[in-house]
DNA sequence: ATGAAAGCGCTAACAA
DNA sequence: TTGTTAGCGCTTTCAT
């Protein structure tokens, strides 16, 4: 690769000028300017963004955290957050976790000594159990969490309101006629499962039915821990219908439930959380609490290259909508064929 | 953040001696380093992999370009690479192209500014279209791509027999009986597809069935290519099996079959390519040719750290073996039920 | 066993 | 309008 050395030699000026060139062509003569374009494009010259971070501590960069690559919500997000990031000039050091919090110290170290310029992190885990470890961090880097608030910490967060989401899910199954609703919960350590889980109590209340224990579930936030957690409820009782936390778990349960030999939504109704592509692509397709997810992507870039650009920004809780979008799913009546 | 003067000075040494601790232990004395180790974990210090790149041209960092983070194929591909670079000591700087190549020029270039000391590319389209840029590209840094071979290029390639695995699925699929066997192919410039192709041709030869253009659609990899593609063969004539080149294309498919009305396998039977977690997840399961994904990841990320490390490392095609994995989506009889 | 000095490629302050 | 100089944080000779 070339230098800008290189460039400065051959075009017989200065290494300030050819940095000017870059950086604020206006500041040089028109003749010098192009003498000095042309030596950089003969060359494949660009300048080394090692070299200016040192310089500047601008590596235009910022970290990505995620829980999992497989998990279709995140991939769908990283797609829009890689993008906006770009749009502002920086690049996205994407890593994932696989929920494993040793490997996220791990990774926000590795990015730490890059000199990332500000970080987003997903995680299932609520911040507030990490709160010594994220206020330190914060200190050096702006930070950006979604999915949770950012409960004091300083940092800001962009989320929807998942309990209202549970309980408009919740509540349109209860309309639908279900009473036996189970729930298939994630882990409730997780604050985002414990707001889908108060949606989903909040419904029942409003509806005068009493919470059963033996309709809840905790499982990992897969397809396959959503398969396993319906199998066991559907082991002890039969509901009537699964209110699954996100659409990942939905559509391991509805495997699950399919496999059982029980017609979705004839015997059993589901619903699930985020609406990801994939929502569309099960027979029947999902019932799901729309997240909008490029927005989300949009909004933790935007505020996170806020902040980065002007430390002075404050923090942050954004809060965007989510709504209901009713598919097959959760259709009242026993289905013969899926029209389309 | 601490630098290593930062440290010299608490420890009352020089950033040489500091350096020494961290990069050669064994050459400072036991005090000296006991008191510098000391300092070091008091202040929180990391060296600066910036600083280091900028010394002595190790980034530790390789680049990954995938085409689409939302294919689940690159997904888990994605998980076991950043494993895999982890291991080795390196950041995975990871971009998803959306099957753009001005976009995936971009990234190169930015990676490049970032110094990385190797990149592994995930493309649809054949290098060989690109062969000027490429060949340019690899004399900075070394290169491996999957899914597709080197064909005479200066780079390194990890990839199954393609061909050799959609001709056992097709084979297959005519010992159930099936004569009418329909094609989602992809985009036949990709050269994973014309491969695949291929093996369908083969089997279809082998077997005296004459290949009917009407049974063949390309269409895009994605669920929703698949699900148009199937739409646009049923629209004209039923076949009694789908082949897909890649399980997502399959799962689209598989949707809109049922959608249809039909029965899978019942009335037409389906099967697919990569063997991702979802092919599992899907009512019924899909039959498909298992890529051994975790292993093309560390072949790939071994082979480029390989050549890292030592520039003389020859370039090679690696060639692993797939499998076919019979599931219910190609089942002989027509299902009432599915069991577990 | 330790340190001083040079230099990686760039940009910014200052000078001309 | 252009150039000179210094320095970002580190590693690597070369001395001591």
């Amino acid at each position: 690769m070339p230098t800008i050395s290189d460039v400065s030699r051959l075009a017989g000026v200065s290494k300030t000028t050819v940095s000017r060139v870059l950086n604020a062509p206006e500041l040089v003569n028109r003749k010098t300017r192009e003498r000095v374009l042309g030596v950089i494009k003969k060359l494949d010259y660009a300048p080394s963004m090692i070299a200016r971070g040192m310089r500047g501590q601008k590596t235009r960069m910022i970290g990505v955290i995620i829980p999992d690559f497989t998990n279709l919500y995140y991939s769908e997000f990283l797609k829009h957050v890689e993008e906006c990031a770009i749009g502002e000039g920086y690049l996205a050091l994407i890593c994932s976790t696989e929920a494993n919090r040793e490997k996220e110290k791990e990774f926000i170290e590795m990015l730490r000594r890059r000199q990332i310029e500000g970080l987003i992190l997903c995680r299932y885990e609520g911040v507030k159990e990490d709160e010594d470890f994220f206020v330190r961090l914060a200190r050096d880097i702006p930070i950006v969490i979604t999915d949770q608030a950012s409960r004091g910490l300083p940092l800001s967060a962009v989320l929807t309101d998942s309990r209202k989401g549970i309980r408009t899910l919740t509540a349109h199954l209860i309309e639908r006629g279900c009473r036996k609703i189970a729930i298939l919960g994630g882990r409730r350590i997780y604050p985002f499962a414990v707001e889908r889980f108060g949606g989903y109590t909040d419904a029942l209340n409003a509806a005068g039915i009493a919470l059963d224990e033996r309709l809840c579930e905790e499982c990992d936030c897969t397809a396959d821990g959503g398969y396993r957690a319906a199998e066991r409820i559907l082991n002890r009782v039969l509901p009537e219908a699964f209110v699954a936390v996100t659409d990942l778990i939905a559509i391991g349960a509805l495997r699950c439930i399919q496999s059982g030999g029980y017609a979705v939504p004839g015997d059993i109704a589901l619903g699930g959380f985020d609406n990801i592509l994939l929502s569309l692509l099960t027979s029947p397709r999902l019932t799901t609490v729309e997240q909008p997810i490029e927005e989300i992507a949009r909004e933790a870039v935007g505020q996170l290259i806020r902040k980065v650009r002007n430390k002075r920004v404050r923090n942050r809780d954004i809060v965007l909508e989510n709504r209901l979008i009713v598919r097959e799913s959760t259709g009242a009546v026993k289905r013969e064929k899926v029209l389309d």
